[in-house]
DNA sequence: GTAACTGCAAAATATTTGCATCCTT
DNA sequence: AAGGATGCAAATATTTTGCAGTTAC
C-alpha cells in the first residue's frame, strides 16, 4: 500500500512527502468522496489546514483527484480514476450520496446511460448524482 | 409578471416583500441557475447581503428553489419546478454547465434515463450534470 | 397590532496569500 | 545545493447570528 501510493505520486511527477502520502492513503482507505473537513479531522492536527488545501489543489491539477458534484455547499473529492481504469473505461461515474450518513460513494461499475441533449449544446462530460440511502442506512 | 410573482409567493404561504419579488424575478428572467454572488451583484446594493442569504434559504425550504449539483464550490439555485410542471412531471432535470461562460441551465425537456444501481442502494432522487459548451459559446 | 422581514454590526467559518523554514531529490 | 513543500501568521472572503427598526397582513 505504502509503495503503491509512493509510486502513484512519482508517476504523476510529484515529490513524495508525508502529507501527500497521508492524504492519498485516506482516499484509498475510504472508498467514499471526502470533503476538506473530513480530511482535516481524519488527520487531526497532524498537518496544517493550509497544507490540506494546497495538497488537494495539486491533486486536482495533476488529475489524481476529481471533484464530485453535490447539492450542498461542500466540495468533495474522489479518487475514481483508478478504480474505473480496470473495469469500464469511462471517466463518467455515478456518485451516490446517502441522505442519512452523508457518505458519498463512487459507483464505478454503474454506467451512466446516454442522453439526448437539446440542439445547441455540446456535451463533453456527464456526471450523475443519486441521492438515497446506502446499505448501512436503509 | 409582477402579478405572477406575487401570486407564487402567496401560493407558498410567504409574505410579499420587495426583496423576495426582486430575487424571484431574477430567477424568472434568467433561465439559468444562479449562485449567491450572481444574485448579489445583480441586485447591486439594493439589498443587504444577509437578506439574500435568508431569502434563498426560505425559498429552498418552501420549495420554490432547489440547489443544482456543481463540481466547483458554488451553490447554485434554480427554479425548475414551474417549468417542469407543465411538461413532464418529474423533479429530476438535467443541468447543463457551460465551461466557457459558466452559465448553468436547466434542461427540463430532457429526461434522465433510468439506471440500475448496485444492490444495497436505495435511490430516491437522480440528478445529472452535463459539462460542455452552450449555444453562445460553441 | 402582531408577526415576520430587513439592515446593520459583529461573530464564526472558510479560503487564500506571503514568507521563512524544512524536506525531497 | 536547489526547488519545492510545509507551517505559521495574517489577510480575504463567506456564512451565520443577534438585535433593533420597519413593513406586510
Amino acid at each position: 500500500m505504502e509503495k503503491q501510493i509512493e509510486q502513484l505520486l512519482k508517476a504523476y511527477g510529484m515529490s513524495v512527502t508525508g502529507g501527500r502520502k497521508k492524504i492519498l492513503k485516506l482516499f484509498h482507505q475510504h472508498k467514499t468522496a471526502l470533503a476538506h473537513a473530513d480530511i482535516e479531522s481524519a488527520l487531526k492536527d497532524k498537518f496544517d489546514r493550509v497544507t490540506v488545501y494546497r495538497t488537494l489543489q495539486v491533486f486536482l491539477e495533476k488529475g489524481i483527484l476529481h471533484t464530485v458534484p453535490t447539492t450542498d455547499n461542500s466540495i468533495r473529492y474522489a479518487l475514481c480514476k483508478e478504480e474505473c481504469k480496470e473495469g469500464h473505461h469511462h471517466d463518467n461515474h455515478i456518485h451516490f450520496l446517502c441522505k442519512k450518513c452523508g457518505i458519498t460513494s463512487c459507483l464505478p461499475e454503474t454506467v451512466i446511460p446516454p442522453v439526448q441533449l437539446p440542439k445547441g449544446f455540446l456535451a463533453e462530460e456527464y456526471q450523475m448524482v443519486v441521492n438515497g440511502y446506502c446499505k448501512e442506512c436503509i
